[in-house]
DNA sequence: GCGATCCATATCCATATGGCTATGGGTTAT
DNA sequence: ATAACCCATAGCCATATGGATATGGATCGC
């Protein structure tokens, strides 16, 4: 069986993937150029790794001639953030900033 | 470089080592031979996830006896929430409850 | 003391994974 | 029309990974 979270947690646990998922969070809508040329590796290991992204929904893409344009898709996170929050009891208790979260897991 | 991310979203995207990290989670301190019983595979694998978890920090162990008893660090998800966080724009838009933050993420 | 129990480590194996190069389809420019 | 460009797919390969079994050290019960 194949989980939401499984894709989602394996799609962001590698470093390359997970730094073009950051990226196009950052710096908005990018050609696979675009991320080729800051990746680090070659185009078709950026194309591939977009495919594990666009599989888990973390990305979009969007064609216009011969580019593809990738975008993040935040909404792909809530799950994520939903994991968490239950994991640390997060919503249950409704804290509002991140001091609070943090005194709270310390034990 | 090994970062802090790469292991944590790694020790968790593994499905058998993000249960034993669950069920630390739900039910507290589990012994090696308790976490077996229902994990579905060998004790020695059992025994390698929790080292892994234990590498991200995610678990803790205390030995007692021949017994070695595990439960769960979740001030170790900190940084997978800050991540998170970043990338949604989370907390500098400090929004108070999941509704509001799954608007937001709808584009 | 001795066997049984608990757990960690060592070894092995099959598969998954992440990188590369080669290639080809589609699109734009000349 | 033809060349150049952008990107995806197809192989290929080395390594990482998750599983199993075998084993051994430590501890408890008898």
């Amino acid at each position: 069986m194949q989980t939401t979270h499984d894709t989602l947690f394996r799609a962001l646990a590698d470093p390359t993937r997970r730094a073009l998922f950051e990226r196009l969070c950052r710096d908005g809508e990018k050609t696979v150029g675009d991320l080729t040329a800051r990746a680090g590796v070659s185009q078709p290991v950026v194309s591939k790794h977009l495919v594990v992204l666009k599989q888990a929904g973390l990305v979009r893409d969007r064609h216009e001639g011969r580019h593809t344009h990738y975008s993040a898709q935040l909404r792909a996170l809530a799950p994520l953030i939903d994991w968490t929050s239950q994991m640390t009891g997060f919503w249950e208790n409704r804290f509002d900033d991140l001091e609070n979260l943090l005194k709270r897991m310390d034990q």
